[in-house]
DNA sequence: AGGCTTTTTTTCGAGCCTCAAAAAAATAGT
DNA sequence: ACTATTTTTTTGAGGCTCGAAAAAAAGCCT
């Protein structure tokens, strides 16, 4: 409601529309996409012969599962691969990875290396990356002039505008300003993406049927972490990436958090807190990083026996469900995914969290909210990257002037 | 991003920008409205001489101010006040009040009522609310023809379409649908809105320079509740109106709440939170009623000395910082408005809140986050819901076929 | 095989909408 | 009275979408 619509962009808004469409579906005819835009037959035709001869779109002949309907065949609709490509980078714990992504949404050319990043010094993390990066791009086998976007994701706070890390639990390093290192070093307009967030739109493109208007995806690992979606968009903070479901309150001058402060959710329910909790390490023990193999082995002792073990995960479900609970206050309960690593140690956590939401406000229907689990966090913060930045081609380059959400927030004047 | 812009919706689209830039600016001359909208002049020109000529728009002759400038002088445009008419129904513990605005949001006829909600049965409440809304349309004075939409706003629940009070403290009856019983009965487009989201649309409007993209209106009264703004839009819920910040778990476990359960902000800063806690009547007290006298009084006393009274204040203060604490962990910090009785008494809080929100993820510019206080709520929502009605005219009745944010989810194809 | 039916896609004219530039209007200054 | 300045209206051109009709491309039926 803040500005006028110009004549000319409703041209550009309809292409994105024809654009999103194919994306989503697949490939499907003018017809469907007619039906699903709600435009009249003349302008999808007059759309997708537009952007068929540009070459972002094809006709795809090989009309294998020939319907066997009467009438003129449809013809379907795809993305051209060659149309343009995206780089995506993600950056986590002691590793690094990067992949090359066809338009079609293909994975064309992968890399990935370990890196110590706790220790790294700030020009020595940003050279790796951008050393790894640099090989990718100018591998012999691809077309260089096609890369038309970079998305990186890392865990850890990124702020609004997507330009940078202000801070993250994998390195002591903060404010880089990856997007625009990118961005200067290779002549790519670049975003910094957080990797829950990234968690969600990969989820959202995955099961479309499971997370489409409403849900969450929390990321149980080193740190608790949340990707939200709300009324089918991402939600962000204002200022920052937002959602820091893992610094929510739950006891007030409780134990001791990695971020300093104390009674966080992660506090209880990150992989250190169900470590500490296990080991009888107390409440004030100093966070320390424990690999993923011990949080199994940890897991797997818990549902050997009763024990310390199985009264950690007990905690960590209370400290999740309380607050969980406390976040359905204010927006609704909806489907949940936990993703990481102690998503697989799930069955020890979900008695207590249900109990515990069950005692909350957004627990009334506490029965009926659904969690889903998924043990490997990457491949979706990757997923998630590279539609996120094969998105952005779409509405930039593609249907140049329509404003994107997370470009310069818009001079709203009225 | 999910359905087409059809070409006769432009027009539409707009002709509502044009009357939502009037209505915010006042008296703005055609080039101060192609500006704000970055329309072209001609079309500004021909969109507001159709809707002048529809007795939509007037040009305000009276160009009191003239401002002795050069060159033709500017003509202000205005809303034509007899256009339309709302009218507004506030419902509240033990008091009823109707209002009749014109679509230049003056009022030009009020009513108010005492009424025993709490104890009142269902076909009594509903029948009191018609009877008065009753007699302000059939007011002789007025125009009956031109109420276009009826706004009623309730403290409680409501749902995401505005159809129905779900649930409210001033009542033990629910899931009252009084939208779709205003329209049966008069035949006039209604809403039910949520008390605190009408407080957070009238700052909005009242003072758009400190409330403009992202702020917070938290009524301190019988009960904690929340009206939030984020990026310059009305924040529900999934389901309901959302945003209940009072039943926030501030300690798991904790004071027995008026809605059943425990350790809720509001068990420890709702008005018979603090009540109790200065009585030393202990945190499993049964919830009563106080008046506003006697809550003033409260705070004379606590002012007075150091004693229970204070500490009541501090304990309130301290639920409300850790929780606001863990809200920002979700949305980042923003300005705060404290709406209600107990906001008066806002010196007696602030110290705990401030100290305990410091202790928090969100916490880490408290110093510069600002509370304004409002102790008068009523005034408030009467406000938000006459804006909102007349937005609702302003786009639905003027410009029919946008789509409304309230309105019918729009299916989402794509 | 040939004509008919069905479905998809393209074409074409009409109707709007917005824009840019020019013209008209209204006033202050000289 | 005339000029300069600013606002508003008018006008012609170009684009966009829509609906209807035509064209295209199959399968179905006799």
């Amino acid at each position: 409601m803040s500005v006028g619509i110009r004549h000319d962009d409703l041209r550009r808004r309809n292409r994105a529309m024809v654009i999103s469409a194919v994306r989503r579906a697949g490939q499907p005819s003018r017809t469907e996409i007619a039906a699903t835009t709600g435009l009249s037959h003349s302008t999808i035709s007059a759309i997708s012969a537009d952007l068929i001869q540009e070459g972002i779109l094809t006709e795809s002949k090989a009309n294998e599962p020939t319907a066997l309907k009467r009438g003129r065949p449809q013809i379907g609709l795809a993305l051209n691969p060659e149309a343009a490509a995206v780089l995506t980078v993600v950056l986590s714990l002691n590793f690094l990875s990067v992949a090359v992504i066809d338009y079609a949404g293909q994975v064309i050319a992968e890399e990935q290396q370990r890196l110590d990043t706790l220790v790294m010094p700030r020009d020595q993390l940003i050279g790796e990356c951008m050393a790894i990066v640099r090989r990718r791009l100018q591998d012999p086998d691809l077309d260089l002039g096609s890369v038309a976007r970079i998305a990186m994701g890392i865990q850890g706070i990124t702020d609004t505008h997507a330009r940078a890390m202000l801070w993250s639990p994998i390195t002591p390093l903060t404010d880089i300003p990856f997007a625009d290192i990118l961005e200067t070093e290779f002549g790519i307009p670049a975003t910094m993406e957080n990797d829950c967030n990234m968690m969600a739109v990969a989820l959202q493109w995955r099961d479309p049927e499971r997370y489409r208007d409403d849900f969450i995806a929390i990321l149980l690992s080193h740190g608790i972490g949340m990707g939200l979606v709300l009324k089918g968009t991402l939600f962000t903070g204002t200022h920052s990436s937002g959602g820091e479901f893992g610094h929510m309150i739950h006891r007030p001058g409780g134990a001791l958090c990695r971020c300093g402060r104390r009674g966080c959710v992660e506090a209880y329910a990150g992989n250190y807190a169900i470590w500490r909790s296990a080991m009888k390490m107390g409440e004030d023990a100093e966070p320390v990083d424990v690999g993923d193999a011990d949080m199994r082995a940890l897991a797997a002792k818990a549902r050997e026996k009763d024990g310390p073990e199985r009264e950690a995960y007990r905690r960590a479900g209370e400290a999740l469900g309380f607050s969980l609970g406390s976040l359905f206050a204010l927006i609704d309960p909806a489907p949940v995914a936990m993703v990481g690593v102690s998503a697989a140690a799930f069955d020890l956590i979900e008695p207590a969290l249900r109990e515990a939401i069950a005692q909350t406000a957004g627990g009334q229907h506490s029965k009926s909210i659904s969690f889903d689990t998924e043990p490997n966090e990457l491949p979706l913060i990757r997923e998630g990257c590279a539609m996120r930045a094969l998105t952005f081609v779409d509405q930039e380059i593609f249907a140049p002037g329509v404003q994107s959400r997370t470009g310069a927030a818009g001079k709203n004047v009225a």
